[in-house]
DNA sequence: TTTTGAGTTGTTCGA
DNA sequence: GTCGAACAACTCAAA
């Protein structure tokens, strides 16, 4: 039996993985990951997980995997004839970039590449409606993924002989490790996991909306570079259930529901490949739209004069992270205050976050801006300092990101032009009124098409 | 076949 | 202060 290349992708892990399963059982398994040209120009947030991850799997892999620079089509091929390789494995790929490049190494391969699991507990494309068509609401989409079902977690082959001697580059060096940088590797996520698991999953429910809270998994990472699979999330969520409160229980069958967005959202992507970066749906079609300009660069930065947008677009620079409830408040500034296409926030969130998923983010974007799935009734516009109010109560989140505005207390820090000496800091004056802008937004809708 | 009601995440206004 | 109504058009599934 032949060598069996294990090419990693989204998949930076050895547990709870069918493909590397399958490559175990064929043979010796020679694992690699391939630093692909096209990674250039990501963010360093996320350059540093990928690393922290690369990290964590060569030492998961005894020492054996081999990491290759270079274009896939070239470098898989030719790994393939240094190691007299068999076939190549890998977890199943399903943005629109993925699919292209799979396509190419497999027209570039003279040995089968074998395609076994995905990132998602149920594969983008398996659920339909009874026509066979594809969802666009999500209700009716989770309700047809729970009744489908999904397969237990695969297990970890108990010997997995790793094939030595092929050359490769030196590692990329991984960064300075941080709490949160650690829960990228596989070994982090499983620990993040656990202790989240163990209660404070329980109040998920009544905290995931809190950014200034730690109430959420923060596993958004994990499951974007594939350190954790989701079915060993679902299968953990099932098994501790029945040992939880009336209370706890639906904090836990709410996080099963995200993790349904998460897979919804790639179903549309899998069959609308176009729309990670344009509209999906026509309703919209026609309107007015302003070019990115000077505010889109205050909004960028984290100086539009309202609290709470600032806070998340400067914890977003510095973390590489946002709080969901944070990223709605933002995109809905973006697309209802300053009137710019959703497109242009995508590609900025893209570049700075670390978890960042093509099909999560851009119809995450789309569900604010109104042009996605479940299209957002157009008068649901974000009031920036109410949603402030409301889930940041103590204005800790605010205070935390935002330094000129640390001496005011309390909430009064959402509405700083009311305070005191409350802008003498150097924090910035807004950069529109809201009320006026709701209005024009709400306006540009009605006149679309016109 | 047609009808009906519901659909993640909101805000404002007037009683 | 609280509360209900109103604010498109469309998708989907159940009646």
């Amino acid at each position: 039996m032949g060598a069996q290349i294990m090419w990693f992708r989204r998949d930076l892990r050895v547990r709870d993985h069918p493909a590397l399963a399958a490559a175990a059982a064929a043979g010796e398994v020679l694992p690699v990951f391939v630093i692909d040209p096209a990674f250039e120009g990501v963010g360093a947030a996320r350059a540093a997980a990928l690393r922290t991850a690369i990290a964590a799997l060569h030492a998961s892999t005894d020492g054996a995997l081999v990491v290759r620079e270079g274009r896939p089509e070239q470098v898989i091929p030719a790994l393939v004839a240094e190691a007299r390789a068999d076939a190549v494995h890998v977890s199943g790929e399903s943005t629109p970039g993925g699919r292209r490049r799979d396509s190419r190494v497999e027209a570039a391969l003279e040995v089968p590449l074998i395609a076994t699991g995905t990132p998602y507990a149920v594969s983008p494309g398996r659920v339909t409606k009874g026509d066979g068509s594809p969802f666009r609401v999500f209700t009716p989409f989770s309700r047809a993924w729970l009744e489908r079902g999904w397969r237990a977690p695969a297990e970890l082959p108990e010997r997995i002989r790793w094939v030595r001697g092929v050359e490769g580059e030196p590692l990329p060096e991984p960064p300075e490790t941080t709490a949160r940088l650690a829960w990228a590797s596989e070994e982090g996520a499983l620990e993040r996991w656990a202790a989240f698991l163990d209660g404070p999953i329980d109040d998920y429910g009544e905290q995931r909306d809190r950014p200034d809270l730690d109430g959420t998994s923060r596993l958004s990472i994990a499951l974007k570079l594939g350190t954790v699979h989701p079915r060993t999330l679902l299968a953990d969520l099932d098994r501790v259930a029945p040992r939880r409160g009336k209370a706890a229980q639906r904090s836990l069958k709410r996080f099963q529901t995200e993790l349904a967005w998460r897979e919804f959202y790639a179903d549309v992507l899998w069959h609308h490949p176009r729309s990670a970066w344009a509209d999906l749906g026509e309703q919209l079609r026609g309107i007015a739209y302003d070019e990115p300009r000077e505010p889109f660069d205050a909004w960028c930065e984290g100086r539009t004069g309202f609290p709470f947008v600032d806070a998340g677009m400067r914890q977003l620079l510095a973390e590489g992270w946002m709080h969901n409830r944070v990223r709605m408040v933002t995109a809905s500034f973006l697309t209802k205050d300053l009137h710019v296409w959703w497109v242009h926030g995508a590609r900025h969130f893209m570049q700075h976050l670390a978890d960042h998923d093509l099909a999560s983010n851009s119809h995450g974007w789309q569900w604010t801006a109104g042009t996605g799935t479940d299209a957002a009734p157009y008068f649901r516009v974000f009031n920036p300092v109410v949603q402030g109010q409301r889930y940041d109560p103590d204005g800790d989140y605010v205070r935390r990101w935002v330094p000129e505005l640390r001496h005011i207390p309390g909430a009064a820090v959402h509405e700083p032009w009311k305070w005191p000496d409350g802008l003498a800091h150097g924090y910035a004056e807004r950069i529109l009124d809201h009320a006026a802008e709701r209005h024009e937004a709400l306006a540009r809708l009605e006149a679309r098409g016109a």
